[in-house]
DNA sequence: GGACGGATCTGCAACGATGTAGTCCAACAG
DNA sequence: CTGTTGGACTACATCGTTGCAGATCCGTCC
């Protein structure tokens, strides 16, 4: 059996509460009293038993984390950011899988899993924001910039059409005229592939060059996405001078895939990402980019949380801040 | 207040200790009693409190994964392969990024986090087996193919040894003959950095090639530090017609580095890694490099803590069991 | 010298589930 | 008709903490 605080206090000769007010920082304990106590923790190896403090407490001190699979460079860098912050707080992170089912998905957000913990963060891709809402239950929730947009909801916001039309005008500035993008089909207007589509036709619109449907290839966000896509692209005549990949993952792969079939990038073709993952900064050549803020994304997101688990934030006032993003130009788009 | 079981057994009418029978799927409950009880599950949204259940059952049906940070691509796609394997049998992960840190790695395997999990898988960087064996609790442990090496202790080997050989022989086959390699300091013997080079070794003594010690270079097991590692080596004018970085996370960005001096690859340089990380296959050239079977490791290692969780393994009995490795060759080094 | 108040410590109930040891009753054997 | 068996269910204690409401102790003050 494991030590308990019963144990400690029998040894150090006080009651258990005192072992409990020493434990938690309790003010007025006598400075005598207190060595006794941690003196007996040290000879028992006591260890508190979280589960029993969560239980009596109602506090588990875990952020969950629904994403949709770690593999992805995105969110394990993501991922890594949130724990880091939490940890700093005091809180730890329970991270779920979703797959990108959104069967998946909605078991996070209502299940036994909520239970665990005392707030969610979460990446939704399939669900939408009626279905987040009927879904979640009533502890704290945070969106983490990514599909959905809601008044309703609280979350951190990257700056999708901002910073897609960034990178289209950098592309736009070196002299490319048939940008092609990757990653979203013609007519997708919201979630992170519509808000990014709609930034990459602004810019073409503010440099007074033409859209043109043919260019825009969906596909996954995937490094065989990208192959896949600009495959097809290749097949298909349509020419093209640049290609902007939705994200970065796909934007690699895309690159692979023209290297492979002898393309120059960026003497032929010029390539762009989304998302600056660390890969991006070693791919041969390195890929430009945009950082929507990874760190601050994490960080706020987990502030914004903890505030609300906490209560520091009024309950009806829904809090959305913006990430900040930073074009980073590298050799695949100069 | 969240529903409780007794909140549901007033609506179904019944006792709490029934409602916990239907629960946990207990034969002897009449099919009429137990759809009442289902019903009131439904009609009041009642979840079971997992707090409350692992405090009474001593079991919280979590394992602790212990690894250096989710940043890194291969600990990364390791993490998600140990959440499937572990999901598939009823547990969650609950990760701990040691950021390599001697000190997280301690508090991981003593701390408090230990009394949230049932059992512990540990990537082990900095500690070594003595210090492990000291460090942990009762709990059971399983550590996972990496540096330490001790008969006392589970563990799931990756073949560092064979592994690098295979690769080494690979790379002589290809004509090459001063093989650099990236990642560990002449002399080293344990570890996998110390493994992997004893591999290499090996082969270069089976291809009857003289080992020059000026060819190993230590360095960081990241992309920066490959950089660093391939510059300080043209600049010391040894010369080589191969790289074998030990992870690929290094030889990724050994080989960026190397294309960004004008170095042809493979032409002048044949490069290879060992991991096989997604990124791997991707990277321009792809790069050549070893498969330590991930799933598989992830598997096994999953498999044998729950055994060893749920009793089913003889206490006295060490398990060891080896993944198996795969060559995988790419561009880099044909 | 008794009232007062703050420092210090204690005891008990409670968090929400599960384990153990029953109770009750119908069916059936002898 | 009694005794036994096993299905279906219940009561109560319990896991290891923390919140709450005191209980002591002791110095200070009038």
């Amino acid at each position: 059996m494991a030590v308990t605080m019963n144990d400690v206090a029998r040894v150090a000769g006080v009651s258990l509460k005192t072992v409990s007010n020493v434990i938690n920082n309790y003010e007025f304990i006598r400075p005598t009293t207190k060595q006794r106590v941690l003196d007996a923790i040290d000879e028992l190896g006591y260890e508190t038993n979280l589960t029993a403090r969560s239980l009596r407490s109602g506090k588990t001190n875990m952020l969950g984390l629904v994403l949709a699979d770690l593999s992805i460079p995105y969110y394990a860098e993501l991922a890594s950011d949130v724990m880091k912050s939490a940890w700093d707080r005091g809180y730890r992170v329970l991270v779920e899988q979703s797959g990108n089912v959104p069967e998946h998905e909605k078991a996070a957000l209502q299940g036994q899993f909520r239970t665990l913990t005392d707030g969610l963060l979460f990446i939704p891709l399939g669900l939408d924001a009626e279905q987040i809402i009927a879904g979640a239950g009533k502890k704290p929730l945070v969106l983490l910039g990514e599909y959905v947009q809601d008044p309703r909801l609280d979350m951190v916001l990257i700056q999708n059409y901002k910073a897609a039309a960034a990178v289209t005008t950098h592309l736009l500035t070196g002299g490319r005229r048939r940008i092609a993008v990757l990653g979203a089909h013609d007519g997708d207007t919201t979630g992170s592939n519509g808000l990014r589509l709609e930034g990459y036709k602004a810019a073409l619109a503010d440099a007074g060059v033409p859209y043109d449907p043919a260019l825009v290839v969906g596909c996954d966000w995937r490094r065989d996405g990208g192959a896949d896509a600009i495959t097809r692209l290749l097949n298909s005549a349509v020419e093209f001078d640049a290609v902007f990949g939705l994200n970065d993952a796909l934007a690699l792969g895309a690159l692979h895939e023209l290297l492979v079939r002898g393309k120059k990038v960026p003497g032929e073709i010029a390539v762009a990402g989304f998302d600056d993952i660390d890969e991006a900064r070693f791919a041969s050549p390195s890929l430009t980019t945009v950082a929507p803020g990874r760190a601050e994304i994490a960080e706020r997101a987990v502030e914004l949380l903890i505030d609300r688990i906490e209560g520091r934030t009024a309950a009806h006032k829904v809090q959305q801040p913006e990430a900040a993003f930073e074009l980073r130009v590298r050799q695949s788009a100069p």
